[in-house]
Parts: C-alpha cells; sequence; structure tokens
DNA sequence: CGGATTTAGTTGGATGTCCTAGTATCGGAC
DNA sequence: GTCCGATACTAGGACATCCAACTAAATCCG
C-alpha cells in the first residue's frame, strides 16, 4: 500500500497524547498539500502565458469589472492580499503590458489598475486552458466538489 | 450581507458560458484562501519560536524520526517540497541551532539532518501552542473536520 | 573495467508573500 | 482653518517556493 506521510503524523500526534488536537493537524496539513498540488498544475499552464496564478486572478478581476480598472487596495480587499503583494504582481503586469496604473480621478492618494487590451486577450486565452485542463476535472465527482467548497466557505 | 468574491467570480464563470469549470474554478479558489488564512495564523503563532510552518514540519519530522536523523531526500519526499526548498529551510534551522548536517553513513553523495536537543525542546514547546491555538479548534464541528480531511485526500 | 545514466544536494535567479517603515493625502474634530 | 488620526500606496528586507544548471558520487551495463 501507498504510504501516506499525513496519516502518519496524525497517528504520531495520537501516540503523544495530543488526540484532540490530531483532527485539526491533519486537516491543516491536508489543505497545505492539496493547495501546493493545485499550484503547481495551474503555474505549469500559465507559463506559456507568462502568468502566475497570483497576477492570473488580478487580471480576471479586472475583467470582471464595469470599467476595466480598479483601485490597488480594492483588489487587495477582493484576493485577500496584502497591499504589497498587489504592488509587487501589478508591478510584473504592468511590466508585461498587461495593465497600466493611471491616477484615481477623485483621490490623489489612490491609484487605478486598468487591464489593457492585450491583458484581456492572454487573460481569456489562459482562462481556456485552465477550464481544459484544471478546473473543468478537478479529480472529484461533481457532487463532492459543491460540498467540499461549502464547508471550506465555513472556514473563510 | 457580506459579499463574497469567490461566490461573484462562480456566477462571473457561468455568466461567460464556462458553467462547466465554474465549480471547480471555486473549488480551487476556496482552498487556497483557507489555505491563506491557516498559514497566516499558524505562522502568527510560530513567530516567537522563530520558526515558520515549513520549518515546524521539518522539526517534527525528525522529532517522529527513529534516529532523529534523515537524509535529505527523503525529508523532501515526505513534506512534498522540492529539494531547494528543503535545502532553504534546513540552511535557516542549522543556523539557528535546531539541527545538524552530518555525513551519510554509507553514500557519500547524501547528507543526514539531525535535529538537536535544542531544536526537539523548541519543537515541542511550538506544539503546544499549535494545538492550543490552532489545531484543537480549525472552526469546523469534529464531525465535518474528518470527512473534509478524507475528501482532501482523494485530491492529493 | 569504464563510460553513460541516475541520484543527492547545492547554487543562483525569479516570483510571491509577509512585515515594518515611510510618504502623500483625505477627512473629521476642534 | 488647522491639526491629527486614518487611509492608499510604495520601498526594503526576510523567507519560501520553483526552475535550471552544476558538482559529486553511486549505479547500471556493454
Amino acid at each position: 500500500m501507498d504510504f501516506d506521510p499525513i496519516v502518519a503524523a496524525r497517528e504520531n500526534w495520537v501516540a503523544h497524547g495530543w488526540a484532540d488536537a490530531a483532527d485539526g493537524m491533519a486537516l491543516v496539513t491536508s489543505i497545505t498539500r492539496v493547495q501546493q498540488i493545485f499550484q503547481q498544475r495551474i503555474d505549469a499552464e500559465l507559463k506559456p502565458f507568462g502568468l502566475t496564478f497570483a497576477r492570473y486572478e488580478i487580471l480576471m478581476l479586472l475583467t470582471f469589472s464595469r470599467q476595466g480598472a480598479l483601485p490597488m487596495g480594492a483588489i487587495g480587499r477582493r484576493l485577500q492580499v496584502h497591499p504589497t503583494s498587489v504592488t509587487s504582481a501589478v508591478d510584473r503586469l504592468e511590466r508585461d503590458g498587461m495593465v497600466e496604473r493611471e491616477a484615481h480621478p477623485t483621490d490623489r492618494r489612490a491609484k487605478l489598475c486598468r487591464i489593457t487590451d492585450d491583458g484581456r486577450a492572454v487573460a481569456k486565452a489562459a482562462t481556456a486552458v485552465l477550464n481544459h485542463a484544471v478546473f473543468g476535472d478537478v479529480g472529484l465527482p461533481d457532487s463532492q466538489v459543491q460540498g467540499l467548497t461549502g464547508t471550506l466557505g465555513r472556514l473563510r
């Protein structure tokens, strides 16, 4: 049989008298591993487009926005990442011509990040690939996917 | 009501004709967000010990090993991270006196990573804190935690 | 036995994330 | 009207992760 490091760790937790925390440890570790696997699959698919998942998420957020532009801070709040991560990702997107920074019309502290035509085209092509190669079949029966997403939603 | 960015993204997926990939996208995004949240909580708890989750996992793996030492490659395979990540983490653990590198007894290419007494003490104290502050109550009823872990296991 | 392949680990570069700190600006209180 | 706390973004540093390339050593094989 396959050796499962997480099952082994859980048994060690119980053996050391930490039974009441063993399931929580196993859950957190499982989430970490699954996230690593998806991250790697997605980044591999996005690499030909010069994107990472972080940058792809920003492009899609802008694609769906009414004006095609959002303040930096709004991006960070939507994606739940720190402002510095947004700055870093937008720097690279701007370097590659997929977004542009422009002044906010009413707040001179803020900056708008606007997706370019190139950015829209890349996002569209990348989405087609991701939908086909990853999102379309995550490796679970459809019936379980929604339940899993719902349960995870309670943790957020 | 609270606005949920993932629900909104899922609706956008459906609206753009990608309904068959919408659930997969929502699942992957949910996993990413939940992992970010746990990562932040754990790293915050570990910070006083001078540890990150990556380094903590290595210490615990060594704690549970029979000899208190493992080859670098074995660590990477167990934790499913690249050899370079192990090198990087062990560099810092060694700098902080929690592990030591030593020659492999039979394979002169390999190196063993051995936990020190300091390392064991830090790992024990950090585990007590994590069990209390994170693993002991992840935010879900016990009945759901095991089911969630099991379902995630099928994705690994 | 000796060359080719595989394996173990490290190094250097790019990216993403976080934190701390700093600058500029906004908005409210007085 | 002015000061002061809050907000928006950026800069610099630490860390983790990946990839590509490299050295050294073990192993396979003709």
